[in-house]
DNA sequence: TACCGCAGAGAAAGCCCTTTCCCGCAGGGA
DNA sequence: TCCCTGCGGGAAAGGGCTTTCTCTGCGGTA
């Protein structure tokens, strides 16, 4: 690999010559050795190493991002979002998936603190987990005491700047919705006890339909992946205890795609039969069949936002901006049936092999 | 930031002692000595700085990735074969988003190999542009003659090493599919013409077409962007060209999503009155209802075979695997309607407002 | 003519690690 | 007793770049 001083070398300058015509010093250099290094560089294919020039220069520019999974949907927007102010603003993101595992969320932590990065953002729900979290603030604090920037986004426990998607209000349209369309029988196809979206969304859920003096019990709730096969599941588990449901909550669109699989693998119609409410509005939500109805949070928004925070001049107190979940009607959710569904459910006539798969 | 040597410092040690001591060398070290450095490491939150690893260390480890977009689903799933690998091997992955940007693409090869990268994977379709071919080429030969290793993936303009999916004969059994159900006005939702991609399903088709004595004529194709977006447009301005249609190509599943929303939109079953078929088999085509009729391409497969090529021991001849491609008959596709479909289409109705937006 | 100032180029000091090389010391064999 | 060996530790040399500091030589001023 070709080094600057080859560079130097050939075109017959001194290393910091070369140096400063390669990366537009301000330091005003001959036009003369200029074309001649910049020909060197040209005949010799000459790529600085980014990492000895990280390590000469003393400012950071990059910017790390932990999520879940950035082909999840639900990451995908966020990460939009983050790229677009970062390419703006010529940084370079580090995008990290933890696979909602703690302890590689944590690894992720030094991994990026070891590589400089000028900011992090954690982006996914936070874990109801004591010890965990009490470690993760550590390490942020220990990386923020030396100047590095940190932003969350959808999880409470960080003490500093952080973007925060309305899950309890949204939890509560789903509920206020399903309440107002009459439904009373309402299963829940929830993603891991253990995330605070989990359970910020199924509170307000939970208080829409108390007040409507409805109720929610935890028999009525299925706890699975955050996926869609995980909705699957925990859709079949539901209809196998309760086939008196008219209505399903699931707390995520992947989720609600499941479910609506094994609906369709059980021939009850949505929303004749029973009524489907997603979360999020994911791209993809308008396009399944019939279109989810869904509670959107502002994805794209919630990236842009967080990257801002944490790229913008450093705010003496630490900000949290709240974004508003909004209530999107499709095709979905509707009135409660007239009749009881009595005998639904009892004969499961499977339309596909892999429709529940 | 505190450094190796404000580590070995407080512990009373050379920094020899202590790098010796955090990478876990080879080198003897005792007992006593390893607890001190070790507990100055925790007493200072030190975390060694990666680039001045990565400067002071002769072996490049981490190895780049370059995609079209990682939260595009075929990538996402070539990704996750990619990662399978590297995590293996404890191989750090740089991934970078081009956007098909030929541009971003030559930077991004700028700019991994001036992040010392292992190896270069370059996934996605190549481009009918002589000069940026040969461009590429020359940037990818010149970081293979310093020793880094190069793959493909999809594209076939380079010399070294490359996983190809059989795209040619996917179209082909799209083309036997419908020519098999007795389809004869077929249209085709094709992706940038300029995408070898495109025109090597286009191909395979166009042959399954002849052989049974059908035609593509280029006014039943429509080119647009590879998206749900770029499906739904081409299929309207199909639909409008040629009502007869009886039969709909898309060239990637995410335009037959598109495809399906159009329809829909129009008050065409599929598959009744009109059919439908995708290509790569994405996750979600299952899901969409009817479930997409596709034709599946191993994308996990292909990302875990590329890095496998990259990883493995340097094999003195360029390999190049070709993956096939495999008919996935869900319910998209039916036999040509009896009745000719003499005023399909001309009384759009639509049903919701979003659905070709 | 002597001196000053400045433009433009190079020398060299880091940036933070890893790793080779070398040194001192203790123990074992002759 | 002396020498050799081997072990544990440190000194120091990079690795490739940026940047400050220094130096040279020129034009301009007194």
């Amino acid at each position: 690999m070709a080094t600057l001083s080859d560079v130097a070398r050939r075109a017959g300058v001194s290393p910091a010559t070369a140096s400063r015509v390669i990366n537009g010093s301000s330091k005003p250099v001959t036009d003369e050795l200029r074309e001649r290094v910049l020909a060197a560089v040209a005949e010799l294919q000459y790529v600085p190493n980014a990492h000895a020039q990280l390590l000469a220069r003393s400012h950071r520019s990059a910017v790390g991002v932990i999520v879940h999974d950035v082909s999840d949907p639900y990451f995908a927007e966020i990460t939009r979002g983050l790229q677009r102010v970062a390419t703006d603003q010529g940084r370079l993101l580090m995008i990290c998936n933890s696979y909602r595992d703690p302890d590689r969320e944590l690894e992720y932590v030094e991994l990026l603190r070891g590589h400089q990065v000028a900011a992090l953002i954690l982006a996914g729900s936070g874990y109801h987990d004591e010890a965990f979290t009490r470690q993760l603030n550590e390490k942020l604090a220990a990386y923020e005491a030396t100047g590095g920037r940190v932003a969350v986004i959808g999880r409470h426990e960080h003490s500093g700047d952080a973007v925060m998607p309305d899950n309890r209000t949204g939890g509560y349209l789903a509920g206020q919705e399903l309440c107002g369309l009459g439904h009373r029988a309402i299963g829940v196809v929830a993603g891991p006890r253990i995330l605070t979206t989990t359970t910020d969304r199924l509170a307000g859920l939970r208080q829409a339909l108390t007040e409507q003096g409805r109720e929610l019990p935890e028999r009525r709730i299925r706890y699975a992946e955050f996926d869609r096969d995980g909705g699957a599941e925990a859709t079949a588990r539901l209809l196998d205890a309760d086939p008196e449901l008219t209505a399903i909550v699931a707390l995520n669109d992947s989720m609600a795609i499941g479910a609506l699989a094994t609906l369709r693998a059980r021939g009850l119609a949505v929303p004749q039969q029973i009524s489907v409410l997603g979360f999020d509005d994911m791209p993809i939500a308008r396009d399944v069949t019939p279109a989810l109805t869904t509670v959107r949070l502002p994805l794209v928004d919630m990236g842009v936002r967080a990257m801002s925070l944490v790229l913008g001049v450093g705010a003496p107190t630490p900000r949290v901006e709240v974004l508003p979940a909004e209530l999107v009607r499709r095709d979905t959710a509707g009135p409660v049936p007239l009749s009881t569904r009595a005998t639904a459910g009892s004969a499961p006539r499977a339309r596909r092999g892999d429709s529940t798969s």
